[in-house]
RNA sequence: GCCCCCAUCGUCCAGAGGCCUAGGACUCCGCCCUUUCAAGGCGGCAACGGGGAUUCGAAUUCCCCUGGGGGCACCA
């Protein structure tokens, strides 16, 4: 039997971390047994999904590397991925359904409903409504004929349980009383999420649901559906949910949950997915940095985690630098470039971008997020620096700056060649003549040049700006003192 | 209210009866390196929620409590 698995996320919203996170676990396992992995668009609500939502969610998953075999925008040997194509065959499956007794119209009224369930509160019974308000078998197709409004419910085996092994959480066990006999096809004859969804995966040849711990209490519905269809259920796996700062359900009030946001701040895809893997599934042997292809390796559903996981976006920019220092120079210039031109809102010159290249490792080793990156070089490409205010009160004001400042014009001058080691034997000289230590020496070198007292090392950051405009910035820093 | 899931440092994860004086990572704090900032190296702070039970022995098994999470829609 090959293994057969699907990311089924609804429109209804942009692709978030905890999405992300199944859609991780989805491929790790297919991949890792084989298996096919498929992406399915569960777009029943019509009224919350929207084409923009449904264009985040492929992008970010493209983006993220989460190829998928089949489905959604790719086909497949099963017809649309899409939910909304397929209510024909929804609606097929529901009157089998009635037809076979597993199902049946219901007339009960919201207020009947709510009545009912308010009983069953103050009982301290289960609220699960059982079909006990349906007029009787004999009404039934006289008061459809008529065209009384109704919907079709699942009809839930009573007394009874349903058991499954679920893949994460081992034998789970529920029992009727506490399942309602769900709605699956609404009054204007759409389906509801249950019925499509099982339809779908019954299918498709689903061989393993891997989602999260929100549909654990449906799953029972999941499974009955598929028995009544004729099918074997699937494996079950329930990924627990993953929560804010504060412990509660991650939510925008926490700052971003979606997948767009952290890749706008900076992160790259690789940091995420690495980030995601490591939220509730442990790689063994004290591993914390691994690539897709080693995660694969290692994914076994037994070691995923059982318990809620706090999102901690420092681990995540923690990660990113180790990922960003790992690329090589062109890969860094590459996916650097755009956004140090965008702040200096002009395209660099080839000599510029020469500049960029050789500045890259240094920057590199010092950039958690990609677009600090253009913090720190854009002293380089522009004609007048930009002086941070606190740098230059904190390193200018001291007595011994304007004699660093005169000393290294004078060291510098017509230093030839113009070399990072040139430049270092002249600054360290330098230091020697004024007896100023390297701080108080080299520093406000470092403000007059790049603007501020945190840059890149300094005699790199010399020798790629050139001898002229070093000169030049000096002298401007030295009359301003 | 009813049902379900979960429970080790602040956070994520190791730990599947003696190897635990509980390990790693992030964060934080020192020190080293050092021209700033990083990176790196070294070190430190920091946890088995509580109570019973089983056992020669429990972080590991069982029960209760507490706490957190989820579900109980013509949402998914």
């Amino acid at each position: 039997m090959t293994v057969r698995v699907r990311f089924a996320p609804s429109p209804t919203g942009y692709l978030h971390v905890g999405a992300a996170r199944t859609a991780l676990y989805n491929y790790l396992f297919a991949h890792a047994n084989d298996g096919t992995f498929i992406l399915r668009s569960d777009d029943t609500d019509r009224a919350r999904s929207t084409e923009a939502f449904q264009e985040d969610i492929v992008e970010h998953l493209t983006w993220l590397g989460l190829e998928w075999d089949e489905g959604y925008n790719k086909g497949g040997s099963h017809g649309s991925f899409r939910q909304s194509d397929r209510y024909e065959r929804y609606r097929d499956v529901a009157g089998e359904l009635i037809e076979s007794g597993s199902a049946y119209y219901s007339f009960a009224t919201p207020s009947q409903l709510d009545a009912f369930k308010k009983a069953a509160r103050e009982a301290g019974t289960s609220p699960a409504y059982d079909g006990s308000l349906e007029p009787a078998d004999s009404e039934v197709a006289g008061r459809i004929a008529s065209g009384e409004s109704a919907v079709v419910r699942f009809k839930v085996p009573r007394p009874g349980e349903t058991r499954f092994v679920d893949s994460v959480r081992d034998d789970m066990v529920f029992d009727h009383k506490q399942v309602d006999d769900f709605i699956i096809l609404r009054s204007d004859g759409t389906p509801t999420y249950h019925l499509a969804s099982t339809v779908d995966d019954v299918d498709y040849r689903i061989t393993h649901v891997i989602r999260g711990e929100d549909l654990l209490s449906s799953t029972p519905k999941h499974i009955l559906l598929t028995r009544a269809m004729g099918a074997e259920p699937a494996t079950y796996g329930h990924l627990s949910l993953l929560m804010g700062p504060d412990g509660k359900k991650l939510s925008k009030r926490q700052g971003d949950t979606a997948i767009g946001a952290y890749r706008e701040a900076g992160f790259l895809a690789g940091a995420i997915n690495n980030y995601l893997a490591l939220l509730g599934w442990s790689l063994g042997d004290d591993v914390e940095v691994a690539s897709i292809d080693e995660m694969v390796a290692r994914f076994d559903m037994k070691d995923v985690s059982k318990n809620p996981a706090v999102f901690d976006a420092q681990k995540l920019e923690w990660l990113n630098g180790v990922y960003i220092r790992a690329m090589s120079d062109d890969e860094f210039v590459a996916c650097t470039l755009s956004s140090v031109q965008d702040v200096l809102g002009r395209t660099l010159t080839e000599a510029e971008r020469l500049q960029f290249v050789e500045m890259a490792p240094l920057v590199r080793e010092r950039t958690k997020l990609l677009p600090e990156v253009a913090d720190q070089v854009c002293f380089l490409f522009t004609n007048v620096v930009q002086y941070d205010e606190k740098s230059w009160s904190k390193v200018m004001v001291g007595p011994e700056a304007p004699a660093a400042l005169d000393a290294a014009i004078s060291v510098l001058s017509g230093l030839d060649p113009w070399t990072t080691e040139s430049i270092e034997a002249a600054l360290r000289g330098m230091l020697e003549v004024t007896g100023l230590n390297a701080r108080r020496g080299l520093q406000p070198i470092r403000v007059a040049v790049s603007g501020s007292m945190v840059s890149p090392p300094l005699f790199e950051s010399l020798a790629v700006l050139g001898n002229a405009k070093t000169l030049t910035r000096l002298k401007t820093a030295r009359s301003l003192l």
